[in-house]
DNA sequence: CACAAATTACGACAAGTGTCGTAATTTGTG
DNA sequence: CACAAATTACGACACTTGTCGTAATTTGTG
């Protein structure tokens, strides 16, 4: 698995979400999970598209034991977070993941005080990184 | 303009990065600074394009004084950083910033120390935040 | 002004994706 | 086994996006 030339759709990104937190799964399993608290709801047969699709880009497989169709992913979870993560580092952040944390910690984060610890610690390590 | 429905595409995302750091620009100006730095180039009518679609769709507008056209970003840096940062953290970081946090640490951030440090920090306003 | 150069507009095309409808196949039940 | 129910396969369609080619328009220069 490649994990530099996969692309991940937001339909795919979701039921892999679904997989990894659930293990092997049927179609029919996904399909009830995605649309659990979701207020758009989709047929039957779009996700069984997506997961077909899926399965043919080699990111999930089948598992077709006890005449039950159970799927699973391939793609490893924190393979996927980091890929998505430092995209949106070097998307917006300027490929500095402190700059993203700050953003992070000024948004919703901890306490002012906090927020100020966090700040100076991280400074400190960008200016010795600066040094280098 | 609507921060929630809007829709970002990787190439918009790419020219308005610029836009934001540069200001009002002229179509080869963009043109000029998007192939900088870039492995894979194209060609001036593929960002000319862009730039056309992003005017329909009214994230960046147009300056036309001087019988020169300037473009410009109408969607805030912030809002848009905010947006995309928010959607990361609901697709796999189950809407916690601070798991975010802790991945970006564990990732590639400040040395283990410092580290520590920080998640005994976010792992106590955690706590407070679950009391609530 | 006339023509070359630059800019802008417009249309096209292939991929990828979300979304289904319907057909084919498989499974379960009286 | 025969038929209903469920599952799976397949095809289709609209939209978005990246990517250009070419045409139309505007600008600048001899």
């Amino acid at each position: 698995m490649d994990y530099n030339s996969i692309k991940i759709s937001d339909g795919e990104l979701n039921i892999l979400k679904i997989l990894w937190e659930n293990g092997a799964l049927t179609v029919r399993e996904i399909y009830e999970l995605s649309i659990l608290n979701k207020e758009k709801k989709v047929g039957y047969t779009t996700i069984l598209k997506q997961v077909q699709r899926m399965l043919q880009k080699g990111i999930i497989k089948r598992n077709e034991q006890l005449n039950i169709h159970k799927y699973l992913a391939v793609v490893e979870e924190n393979k996927i977070k980091n890929k998505l993560f430092n995209r949106l580092v070097n998307q917006v952040f300027k490929g500095s993941s402190t700059d993203l944390i700050l953003h992070a910690l000024g948004q919703n984060g901890p306490s002012q005080e906090e927020v100020e610890e966090i700040k100076a610690i991280l400074l400190k390590k960008k200016e010795e990184n600066d040094k280098q």
